[in-house]
DNA sequence: TATGAAAGGTTGAACCC
DNA sequence: GGGTTCAACCTTTCATA
């Protein structure tokens, strides 16, 4: 199964505000699935209460905006302590984002916006403090997203 | 200097909007900086036609929408194509990320979400066709983010 | 960058299936 | 429980200065 508890309105809804979350009125999502705006925004307020949706995000460039220190930062952390690890990560000032990798050395992916050099070192430092072991780092060039195709229904209505 | 032509209106609108996109008005960010909400919608504005913007995503837990298969495909790509293959990989079906990494072997770090496994290897295979070698595979257990804390006003490392 | 009127979106309560 | 309706309220848009 493809959604767990979600039917083809939830699915629509997410898609739509994948692709644009501040500027999709509910009216918009309702006339596509034929229900009233209501109901659109009742299922936007389930899916954020039962966690399915965690926010609202920009996608900011941040070269553009002057950070040129775009870092990922590859760490180690004991399986026990990753999970716990990685959400205090994610609070040290300069980290943007923090993934847990299944399996390997490397099982922390952490990505930094940095100033200059002292700030990126001062975020290594504040990882280490925590417990990770840095494994590499390098500069991100470029990042893309994407909205997952998957939520789009079944494609008779996708943009 | 740490953003090259924004200033601290920009700043807290990007900081304000970090924290969400959806549900923030333009009425809010101009009390909170004392300029009229007109202002704020055209620096909103300008901050898109700009490109430091490129959009609203939601973050969406896709292991509570029930993909188990949110994989890390480490790929790598011949630096003069990489920029090109990227911007093609992010339009493969279930890819949802990509980020371009400066150097090395897996210079090309894809996130994709599969239903199952057999989609999975759909993706590799289509990876593989655009010209991608893979080098590694891994399940992402978790994905959080984080606001990043430079925009906040002036105050510049306590998010 | 600000103002103000018109257009359009959201909210919450009462109602129906 | 979930969907709908409607009126009051809030936000944005657009023209204007």
């Amino acid at each position: 199964m493809v959604a767990d508890g979600l039917d083809e309105l939830d699915r629509y809804i997410i898609h739509s505000l994948q692709l644009d979350a501040r500027n999709t009125p509910a009216r918009e999502i309702a006339e596509a699935m034929d229900v009233s705006p209501s109901t659109v925004r009742n299922r936007i307020h389930r899916l954020e209460e039962e966690g399915y949706v965690r926010g609202y995000h920009l996608d900011i460039d941040y070269e553009r905006a002057g950070f040129q220190l775009y870092t990922l930062i590859i760490c180690t952390a004991p399986i026990p302590d990753r999970e716990r690890l990685a959400q205090e990560a994610v609070e040290v000032p300069g980290v943007v984002s923090v993934r847990e990798i299944m399996t390997g050395a490397g099982n922390v992916h952490i990505v930094a916006v940095g100033t200059d050099s002292d700030d990126l070192s001062r975020i290594g430092q504040d990882l280490n403090a925590l417990g990770f072991e840095i494994v590499d780092e390098d500069i991100v060039r470029n990042e893309y997203s994407h909205p997952y195709h998957g939520f789009a229904g079944d494609d008779s209505r996708s943009n």
